[in-house]
DNA sequence: TGTACATCAGTGAACGCGCGTTCACTGATGTAC
DNA sequence: TGTACATCAGTGAACGCGCGTTCACTGATGTAC
């Protein structure tokens, strides 16, 4: 075996990683194989040596988003606290202009869900998947004291991603920072 | 001049209505010019006629679809009451099932919404007016006796919206139908 | 330690296809006489 | 009322382009001697 086993699966997770940044910022359809595979340091026509199929790569460059925004969410939402984070704090890190102005990096549901619900099956099992991950990571913050319900958790989910997409459709700079803004204060029942 | 001028405009109407189905039901970037041509019954070298190029159908069917929403959900939120529906009243129109198996007669925002805030400016600009309709009409509906704030407009708005593509997203029909109770629930302040 | 070799990760030309857009045309229409 | 005509809504072939995918190849690598 002429190439060390793990030369193939860091290529393999370059292009995962490639493929997640572009997927979000310009969605599945407007990224091609060849630009991903470029922006991995790599040629179009290697790509079928690691991947049976672009919506392959979609789906697992899906799973991969998620699972990154989850660990970057929760470290950010524990910084100088003392108990972990409940759902107000993660919706609060999760709607911040940080977030809205880099899609690359944030939350594949916020940046592409609608159009990788109408993809091909593989993507839609993967937007499952990513879904549920996100409940029960939500729903493992919601256990502490002063326990959350179910419907809370979903209804905390679809405001932050609803939050999210309305702040990335918001006309101006101004009116999308008010978004973000109000959707906290009404996730922390301050309104 | 050898046709009648309304002739013209209800042809042009036909292609507006056509192209907001196709692109709740496919995406912007899912259907062709000559498909949404042939839906109105047209061939598509007499697109150009109409429009001065794609982009500028998809902005006019974005508001033609969001009108046509919001006016049928404040329809169907009235029904059966004496008072005009408020927040919640239209938040439990919007998350129901027939809303989530008809994107193509649905809300143009939980249908397509990230992709249209990555297309071209005179879409990005039709966006940013459809979010404004719809805050402008949901404060409209947030002025009766018990009063709500702004913050309790824009959440309940991201929370519809996020409802939605979350129980479009969902694996299972179960599990999506368990996250439009809970959210309309959520939105209920019930929980 | 040095060299010949088999492997296979990666290359780049080529494919068929559907897209948005253009344009020369056709033929149904309302008008002028 | 009937006919010749100018208009222009709609037709359909054609364009250049980028896409996903295929495939014959190349050359860097670890191994066997």
């Amino acid at each position: 075996m002429p190439w060390k086993e793990e030369h193939k699966q860091s290529t393999r997770q370059r292009i995962v990683a490639a493929a997640a940044s572009a997927i979000r910022l310009h969605g599945p359809d407007g990224v091609s194989v060849g630009q991903i595979m470029k922006s991995a340091g790599l040629t179009h026509g290697g790509f079928y040596a690691h991947f049976g199929s672009k919506d392959e790569l979609v789906a697992e460059a899906l799973r991969h988003a998620g699972d990154e925004t989850r660990a970057f969410l929760e470290e950010k939402a524990a910084q100088g606290q003392k108990e972990p984070p409940g759902l107000a704090a993660l919706a609060k890190a999760y709607l911040c202009g940080q977030h809205r102005d880099h899609p690359e990096h944030g939350c594949p549901l916020a940046a592409c869900a609608p159009e990788l619900a109408r993809g091909d099956p593989r993507v839609q099992a993967a937007l499952g998947d990513v879904v549920n991950d996100y409940l029960a990571w939500l729903k493992q913050h919601a256990d502490g004291p002063g326990r959350q319900s179910d419907s809370q958790v979903l209804g905390t989910l679809a405001a932050m991603i609803g939050g999210m997409i309305l702040a990335r459709a918001a006309g101006d700079a101004k009116q999308s920072d008010k978004v973000l803004k109000a959707v906290q204060r009404f996730l922390e029942h301050d309104d």
